[in-house]
DNA sequence: CCCAAGTCCTGGTTGC
DNA sequence: TGCAACCAGGACTTGG
């Protein structure tokens, strides 16, 4: 599941290999992946364009193509975004580019940058002039973001919803989801049915700790590799073998030994340590 | 059949 | 009282 670090991976890798590079004909186009742009309309506008540099706002991707059009992708649950070569396999792909030189004669280039979604809740909208409206209602970014401790705070003081809810929401900060919540929840040392203006203050500044630094460590190990994610080269990251609490329900707690429990918050499977998660 | 989960939507509630 | 903000839960999607 593409969270922030996963995100910011795949970013990371495309930065270094895309820009400059131009785009070539659409090859594949599921339109349900799209939104607010007919299939027709993107493979007309894309070929030709060069890939000026690539973004990331929480858990979206902002390719900047020249003419000031831009590309706003989300991975949904299940998607990648990679650099394919020859002509492989298609299966889960819903969107596929041909990728050409800047320069020289590469028409025939066998590159392709691929949008690939088994579950389809991902979404990628095409843009002029600024990348997608909707981006306007995220928070700051979770990881790199200029907020502080003390504006987090003032931020959970009027809300009565449970922090994890709160935490998830992206409105409120940008791309923390169901895996980051528990881990940071649980390095806080914080219950998350608690509600969020209860926290003291000396809570949120652990937990404004806890999302920097297990996001980050998300960030330093290439992103969690639970079941189908893997970053634009098709590697797997290894956060997941640093987990403390997400999907651990029913085994020890590492640090106190007693049972991890299960509960549903927001609709989303919850681990939590009863005793060091107050 | 249940579970996985990110975002959007809905209907009901709260509080200024 | 009016209305915006808030909140919980469901829909969507496909594979294990």
């Amino acid at each position: 599941m593409p969270e922030l670090p996963e995100v910011e991976t795949i970013r990371r890798q495309l930065q270094r290999v895309l820009p400059g590079r131009r785009l070539g004909s659409v090859l594949r186009v599921d339109p349900a992946v799209l939104d607010g742009v007919a299939r027709e309309d993107l493979a007309g506008r894309l070929p030709g364009r060069s890939i000026e540099d690539l973004d990331r706002r929480g858990k979206y991707i902002v390719g900047r193509l020249s003419g000031e059009l831009y590309l706003t992708i989300h991975l949904g649950m299940t998607g990648s975004l990679r650099v394919l070569t020859g002509a492989g396999p298609v299966g889960h792909e819903r969107l596929a580019v041909r990728l050409d030189l800047e320069r020289g004669a590469a028409g025939d280039s066998v590159e392709r940058l691929a949008f690939i979604d088994a579950r389809k809740f991902g979404r990628v909208r095409l843009t002029a002039g600024a990348p997608w409206s909707g981006l306007v209602r995220l928070g700051p970014d979770a990881w790199r973001g200029d907020w502080t401790a003390d504006w987090l705070e003032e931020r959970l003081r009027s809300r009565k919803a449970g922090i994890k809810s709160v935490l998830l929401e992206q409105k409120v900060m940008a791309g923390i989801g169901n895996i980051y919540a528990d881990e940071i929840l649980f390095a806080a040392g914080i219950d998350p049915r608690r509600s969020a203006g209860s926290l003291r203050s000396m809570e949120v500044k652990k937990l404004a700790e806890s999302i920097r630094r297990r996001l980050d460590d998300g960030v330093r190990l290439r992103g969690c590799s639970i079941s189908d994610y893997v970053d634009a080269r098709g590697r797997s990251g290894s956060f997941q073998d640093e987990l403390r609490a997400y999907g651990r329900h029913g085994q020890a707690c590492v640090d106190c030994g007693s049972t991890l429990r299960r509960v549903v918050i927001a609709g989303r499977g919850t681990a939590y340590c009863p005793k060091c998660q107050r």
